[in-house]
DNA sequence: CGCTGTGATACTCGCCGGGTATCAGACGGT
DNA sequence: ACCGTCTGATACCCGGCGAGTATCACAGCG
């Protein structure tokens, strides 16, 4: 009977993100009265009252509230669904994998090299990504498959094979007194008064309060470690990134890292599915050089 | 540049389901060539080819078989958005919360009792399921929250919180000879060839193989159960829906089962919100008469 | 009491979605 | 081989609805 028309939805998130009909008239590209028109309609095919407008402002109403979230829930999964065909579509496109910069750097390199060696698997894009940037990506159709880490990132939907577990190391400024420690707990790294902790913005850009450092990557965060400035607790893979300045000590009791390849799920294309398959087959096959992870069960 | 209107999108997943322009225009209540023109303006937007069409016969793509996948996701995105949104805007709406029939029985007698005790709470309309029905129909927009069980459900997209951890019986036909042990275990009851386990179908409706009886609900299994056909092991909370020729035996080393109450991410309702706050309230008071689950870890 | 800025209304216009009629092939039966 | 049938594609027309312009109605503000 009623079938919401993602116009519509896009219409009612300008409104309800610039509570102003002209503004968001202008951001959609079309005049104020249409889009009047518009919310007006949407308002009465859902029998709900999605707008206070009170002649000189708008307001959301709880359910406007609901239906922002839920359109923009929806309309992504019409832009993904469109993202996905054109990229199943165009036949040698190259895999999108995403991955944390830095992140399990042996563990990639590794399965880009047997993947270079296999002249029948599709070529492979590598998208680095700052902290949690994976998921949303993946959700989104930008990449087709992404190295991840438990409990780190949001693994919710998607489908994910074990590749690796790990502990973690501290990071810390050379010449602080800790550094000079063959081993931590997390006791002793947790409070450490002149390297606290830094913090990292929420979704929505606003900062938790707290003594350390704002930061919004990992550059920053490696600088801000070889400035003296505060310390961190990562995967010992993630070594990689590491300064000069800086000094990785393990963290005996930290918890586990685990590194999983995932995929959207049901996406069984032959691509991923063979690049699943080829990560996968490098689990237990220690790196040749650098092989001082720490075993795990 | 390009919208995919959800119009496009139900007009294509018809035909991909059958396969067939007239009959999908008829399911449309739409005649045959717009629906043609539409499905051709899609492809030619997409710049991807959906459908192979040799003019007596029609096949989905590659393509076409990601875009079925991705539009039944975002058509139900949006259905999902319609539904939320009108239940958010009825005012005194009573709160959807989904449960397998039969299971939790005490802990969701317990939670309804304290809801009916507190006037300031919603009227909670309790929706009863089988299998793993919760999950579709919290992500549908048909409820507002579900008790849900790890390892059985699909948990993967929800916010969740934990109410309950406890051990598994073995529901057995009284006569069976097994049914006088105290206790057993997982070896023990995994392959009774006189007691197949019952086989439960796909999501596609087909069944696995295997000598068990095959079953669509809980109703018919009890009842195979009673008729002394099979066996199966389940939550000791599910005991509710034991028959009188039923036996429970607990099962010493199978997994521990975690009863969740689940809610849409950030669905944070002030009405989802004091239900959840009263189930964790729960949490820890032993029923007063019937209180013998195994205690955990 | 006008001026400004807001969303709503009235009216027109033109595109596009939909309908009907018809075409162009591909099978199948004889 | 040929015609009947069934398929999707094409041609063409129409009507509704989405969009634009002009204007209104009202709230703040000086």
């Amino acid at each position: 009977m009623d079938d919401l028309e993602t116009r519509e939805l896009r219409y009612f998130v300008a409104v309800a993100e610039e509570l102003h009909f002209g503004r968001a008239a202008g951001r959609l590209g079309i005049a104020q009265p249409p889009l009047s028109r518009a919310i007006r309609r949407l308002e009465q095919r859902l029998g709900v009252r999605l707008l206070d407008r009170d002649r000189r402002t708008v307001a959301l109403t709880d359910a406007g509230r609901v239906l922002l979230r839920e359109s923009r829930a929806a309309l992504d999964a019409v832009a993904a669904a469109a993202r996905r065909t054109r990229r199943a579509g165009d036949a040698k496109r190259p895999l999108v994998l995403a991955t944390k910069a830095g992140a399990s750097h042996e563990l990639l390199r590794r399965l880009l090299d047997g993947v270079a060696g296999d002249p029948g698997a599709a070529p492979v894009e590598v998208l680095l990504c700052e902290v949690g940037e994976q998921a949303g990506l993946l959700r989104g159709g930008h990449a087709d498959v992404a190295l991840m880490h438990r409990p780190f990132d949001d693994l919710a939907g998607f489908d994910t094979e074990v590749l690796d577990v790990e502990g973690q190391v501290a990071i810390l400024p050379a010449q602080h007194p800790l550094a000079a420690r063959g081993r931590l707990t997390m006791a002793e790294v947790q409070n450490v008064a002149d390297l606290p902790i830094a913090r990292w913005p929420r979704l929505d850009g606003s900062y938790p309060d707290g003594p350390g450092p704002e930061v919004r990557t990992q550059s920053q965060l490696a600088q801000l470690v070889a400035l003296g400035r505060t310390l961190l607790v990562i995967p010992a893979s993630s070594r990689a990134w590491q300064w000069p300045e800086h000094v990785a000590v393990p963290v005996v009791d930290a918890p586990q890292v685990t590194t999983v390849i995932a995929w959207p799920p049901s996406s069984r294309s032959p691509a991923v599915a063979s690049l699943v398959r080829a990560a996968a087959g490098l689990r237990g096959t220690p790196p040749a050089s650098t092989g001082d992870r720490t075993p795990s069960g």
